[in-house]
DNA sequence: GTCTATAATTCGATAGAC
DNA sequence: GTCTATCGAATTATAGAC
């Protein structure tokens, strides 16, 4: 054997932190999407994680540390350049929609950043840094014109978002996804390319 | 005089506590738009109305009830049969923009909206008894067709306020007004008339 | 009608045993 | 690395004096 005393050699030593850590993490995406920022406490993530609250604070420090790593989160923006362009639109709320019901990464950041100023600059910066620039590529217009459109185009997807996940608006649920991607996705081609 | 007892007739016995009542009312919906329901808080309300805590349970039970009252809303939609077709859906943003900034109200209701039930109903309520009837006036459509439009009209115009005066989104913030009505007045336009 | 005092919880965070 | 025990602060809500 590589050593009598055993267990693993010098590298990767598995600690059974990772694993704890991973689970926190997945519970606290699952309460801050279901409650919010104050609604999610450091007692219940530990709850649903099966640990002791302790744990949490050991790890992540505070609930402002903890939800820094919980609302970690990239839109994984697909190449919308290969696409033909009549079909942008309704690509990007397809995928928006993919995303929304992937995980509850977007439902946590949304709901926290109402009233949570952290999770609101976060959600600034993702759409700075993610939303932004994809609009200025995939348009071509100078700096200026394709921000004013990239805000546009997140007011319509993030309203969408917002009444169909959050408020729950009876008419936006019985929206068929096919209809929704077609109808919504008509007025993000429109904000891209026309007016 | 009318009586030597003294004091106002039987009719309308002008009792302080109505100012203090309305006072109240007002200062709640300033936290709630401000912090959103669980941020604001009867010790706060009750300071920025400046009286005392006690008062607000005294008049409103529990801060649920307190909710209920500061979250009366009245959308007060304009007759819009009576503009030329084409305007209508500028108008629309136009009024709703009003609404925003006219006062508290609508910040309250949506910020507490995200993470409370109740006012979460409340939301839904309002869309479906203000919204959702004058859409279908409008558009003389077929009631699930024009509920289908109203939800539409209401994911754009939800997410506008939502991404300009709660997420504050720079790019959208930049939007003048007469950039933003202009703008998605056109997409209301659509929701209501065309696709 | 208004306020003081306080009960009963609940939260974030810390200290320290094992 | 994990958990027990607990502190100190803040919250809603109640009881009752004035």
């Amino acid at each position: 054997m590589a050593a009598t005393t055993e267990g693993p050699p010098a590298a990767a030593p598995p600690r059974r932190s990772d694993a704890t850590r991973a689970a926190i993490v997945a519970a606290a995406r699952e309460q801050f999407a279901a409650a919010g920022y104050q609604g999610a406490t450091i007692r219940s993530i530990a709850a649903a994680a099966g640990i002791d609250p302790a744990l949490v604070m050991r790890y992540y420090g505070n609930k402002e540390g903890l939800f820094a790593a919980a609302a970690e989160f990239d839109l994984r923006l697909p190449d919308l350049g290969a696409l033909p362009r009549s079909q942008v639109g309704a690509a990007l709320v397809s995928h928006f929609l993919d995303r929304w019901e992937g995980d509850d990464a977007l439902m946590a950041l949304l709901r926290a950043a109402v009233t949570n100023p952290a999770a609101r600059q976060r959600m600034q910066s993702i759409f700075a840094t993610q939303v932004g620039p994809q609009v200025g590529k995939l348009s071509g217009l100078p700096r200026a014109e394709a921000a004013a459109r990239a805000g546009l185009i997140s007011s319509q997807i993030l309203g969408l978002a917002l009444c169909r996940y959050v408020l729950e608006l009876p008419p936006v649920l019985k929206l068929t996804r096919a209809d929704t991607v077609r109808r919504v996705g008509a007025t993000v081609q429109r904000y891209l390319f026309d007016a």
